[in-house]
DNA sequence: TACCCTCGTGAAATCGATTACATGGAGGGC
DNA sequence: GCCCTCCATGTAATCGATTTCACGAGGGTA
């Protein structure tokens, strides 16, 4: 593959001058910079970015560490972070952690050893030394989706209270009285506030949650099915379960159609974390939506902002209740 | 960040030795090698991968480059390539086409640019003189899930027509005769051989195709929907659409609910491509199970064999058909 | 004792770019 | 006509690793 020498030497400059051609450097003449551009495209150049680099010490690439590739809610956030990292010229590396803290560090590790201008992570519910060092080192960081307790990093990520506020008064107005929640692990912002929302809505509206209602997964499929199994065992079962994640509501659907229970009949179901196909869905799912690809956006404009050297500020975004129809119909209630 | 010629400074050794000592070079006592260690420890050393890659001409990097991030098929398939990838010791950077030529072009040059390894393509529709190029070229290259015509690529993929052919069995079994297909642009394999599969089969079922019930989409949900808007408005509209993916089939869900008619009596529905919550759906849709997994494992397998010397053969594998509900119930069309 | 081989280690070249500094020529002011 | 300035370009150091080659010590053999 040719060189910037092999360039130089075609056009008869130095690779001075090709050097600066290539990064637009004004202090070359039309005539040159024709010849050098001439001699590239005979020659089939490509620049090594490896090279560059080195040189440089910059990268233009950014790291994202994402919780679970299968995930739409993650999906939908990587492709809100290539998007918005393109438009400025970055390339972003994604490392699927798939939950687990130690492929989350070999991702980490890996990122660094590469030499990434930056760190998105949406980090897992152990807290790793490996963070922990990163969170004090210098190398540009936001928490995404999550941030982990007692820990300085800049966020960005979706306050639920809101919505979750509303989804129990819709529930209570549908008549609910006892309603369970399978949330996330209580290390995870995600799962300690959607937890604490819950509680305080539910105690606002006069509902009645005991202890075995209140339920910790770990925001895959397998475990909201296994918890609306236990749920559902219990010798007073809830009539409905909301679920922490699109993906444990996937799991608690898997379990309801194995049992033959019909939704919202026999079980009435709400799931933090709205996707397409829950309008298809057989009830459509209630649901809160979160803003992904916003948030994405605005995390990787963070980043950048820190790469310019601006301090970087937490961003919140709010989260809305979308209503369907798997936690019964307004209408057949009012029958 | 500390540089290997700090830790050789620390350890009192050379640098040549710890870079030894970083490739397990047996050449080094046990007495050495525990000091540089212990030196890469206290100075939290981290080797500088850019570095090493300019100097080995090599990345341990493979580049991905797929069709749609948002699609679940694509997403699994990611998700394959990553884990078979990780294990051989290699790192995957991701780029999404958004099935866009443009684009498509826009990341093989940053792969390229990166030096990556090795290049996995999912190509897009439209041949650019870039893939072309690169077909010609000496840089590992497969093709992935899809082949274009004639360009001499290895290629990794599905081979869906006895699928397809099961598939039309058992709509002619259920008493169905007015079936479309909405198939891929025609240049790509996944788009032709899908077409021909169905229209064989079709044939051989004594099912009379007209032309206005083979359409061409782009494997996305808009125009899923626009084509099933078609076909519902034909004068005799059929009695059973078949998209060829997942996402043309949630397009076509779209525009069913729309109208508000009803699967399967108002119009049935099967898909190419299954994915976890077409067992949810209202009905549940029949579609054409993908090994996905397999095909991102088997295609990183060719290229790591390419970049070892081995000569790359391709690979096609079977799909299988999956009936569920969204054709008729053979139970009840049996009353 | 002389010779040679092996083994562990070090010095220095190298990968392909960027960039600080040097250089030479043109042009302008006096 | 001289000198200074500025501009376009070139020379060479540099980024952090790997790797070739050389070297010195130690041990075995004759």
């Amino acid at each position: 593959m040719a060189r910037i020498k092999d360039v130089a030497a075609y056009a008869g400059v130095s690779v001075a001058t090709v050097s600066r051609v290539l990064n637009s450097n004004p202090s070359v003449t039309a005539e040159t910079r024709d010849r050098v551009y001439a001699a590239m495209t005979a020659l089939n150049y490509r620049p090594n970015a490896v090279a560059r680099s080195l040189r440089t010490e910059a990268t233009r690439t950014l790291g994202l560490i994402i919780g679970d590739i299968l995930n739409p809610f993650f999906t939908e956030l990587a492709r809100a972070v290539e998007d918005e990292a393109r438009e400025a010229g970055y390339t972003v590396v994604i490392g699927n952690a798939d939950e687990r803290a130690d492929q989350q560090d070999h991702y980490v590790r890996t990122l660094l050893e590469q030499r990434v201008d930056g760190l998105l992570i949406c980090p897992t519910a152990e807290v790793t030394p490996l963070v922990e060092e990163l969170a004090g080192g210098d190398l540009p960081l936001v928490f995404l989706d999550r941030t982990l307790p007692g820990m300085e990093v800049p966020s960005v990520r979706v306050d639920g209270t809101g919505a979750i506020t509303e989804l129990v008064a819709h529930l209570r107005a549908l008549g609910h009285l006892r309603v369970a929640f399978v949330s996330g692990p209580g290390t995870l912002s995600t799962g300690r506030e959607r937890t604490e929302a819950f509680l305080a809505a539910a105690s606002a509206n006069g509902l009645d949650v005991p202890a075995e209602y209140v339920r910790v997964g770990d925001f895959r499929a397998g475990s909201g099915q296994a918890l609306t199994s236990a749920l559902l065992d219990l010798p007073e079962p809830p009539e409905v379960i909301f679920l922490g994640d699109n993906l444990m509501a996937l799991g608690a659907l898997d379990e309801i159609r194995k049992r033959g229970l019909r939704v919202p009949d026999d079980i009435a179901l709400a799931s933090f974390d709205d996707v397409p196909w829950f309008a298809h869905t057989h009830p459509p799912i209630t649901a809160i939506s979160q803003p992904t690809a916003e948030l994405g956006r605005r995390a990787v404009r963070v980043i950048l902002g820190r790469l310019r050297g601006e301090p970087a500020e937490s961003v919140v975004l709010p989260a809305v209740l979308t209503v369907r129809e798997s936690c019964g119909e307004a209408g057949r209630v009012a029958l």
